[in-house]
DNA sequence: GGGCATGGTTACCGATTGGATACCTTGGGA
DNA sequence: TCCCAAGGTATCCAATCGGTAACCATGCCC
């Protein structure tokens, strides 16, 4: 497992500029993309998600957790972030509107523009 | 083309209750899927979006037409709304993710639950 | 030329979202 | 014992979202 890279998101990212969104918040898509290759720390997410607030992080998390998406486990002073099973099954959706972003991306550039 | 059911969309439903969003609003997702089967009318747009203020439906159509999903075809005093190449494009991963949805719709209903 | 249907617009308001910032708590390690 | 890192909370504020309700403009039809 790699580790995630700073900034994954950009600051014209497909979740904010994009006519779509992956759960009840802003971030919640991008959380559920860096755990994708397994459990993460509170601080090793923040890395990838630059300009999160720990407020959203936490809420993000919260709402992902109460939606059974992610797991959450504590070990002394360790917290570590995991999908579930439900969490693993979104993906491919979300992937799927991910390429379709990345394929369409000039074109919806483009209408915005004009 | 058949005429839409009204209320197609329940009170409690995915788009409302489910942690994803098509479109830049609420109502984005619903509007682009009452236009998959062809060109519709405001009015008829209504019928299934039952609880739609008139206020929001403007809104909505005028994100997606600036986004490059739908097209407005006035005719005299006919108005009508059509999916894009582009618009169309999009509905595959919609649909992913209604189908998704349905599929795991009691284990996130459980997850809410508890 | 009066009314009606269509396709909106406008004003107002409360609720929600999200950002910035400061602060807190717990458990090690030196 | 003091400090520091991790993993958050708390508070405040501005902006956006979405609902209600009233109003408006255009073009037909009688």
């Amino acid at each position: 497992m790699e580790a995630l890279r700073a900034d994954m998101f950009e600051e014209i990212c497909p979740s904010t500029l994009l006519p779509f969104r992956v759960g009840t918040d802003k971030w919640a898509g991008m959380v559920l993309r860096c755990l994708e290759d397994g459990p993460r720390r509170y601080s090793e997410l923040r890395v990838p998600l630059a300009r999160i607030s720990p407020k959203m992080l936490t809420q993000s998390l919260r709402n992902l957790e109460r939606d059974g998406f992610v797991s959450r486990a504590q070990d002394e002073r360790r917290v570590t972030y995991e999908l579930t099973a439900l969490g693993r099954s979104v993906l491919g959706p979300l992937r799927a509107f991910c390429d379709w972003a990345e394929e369409h991306w000039d074109e919806l550039l483009d209408a915005r523009e004009s």
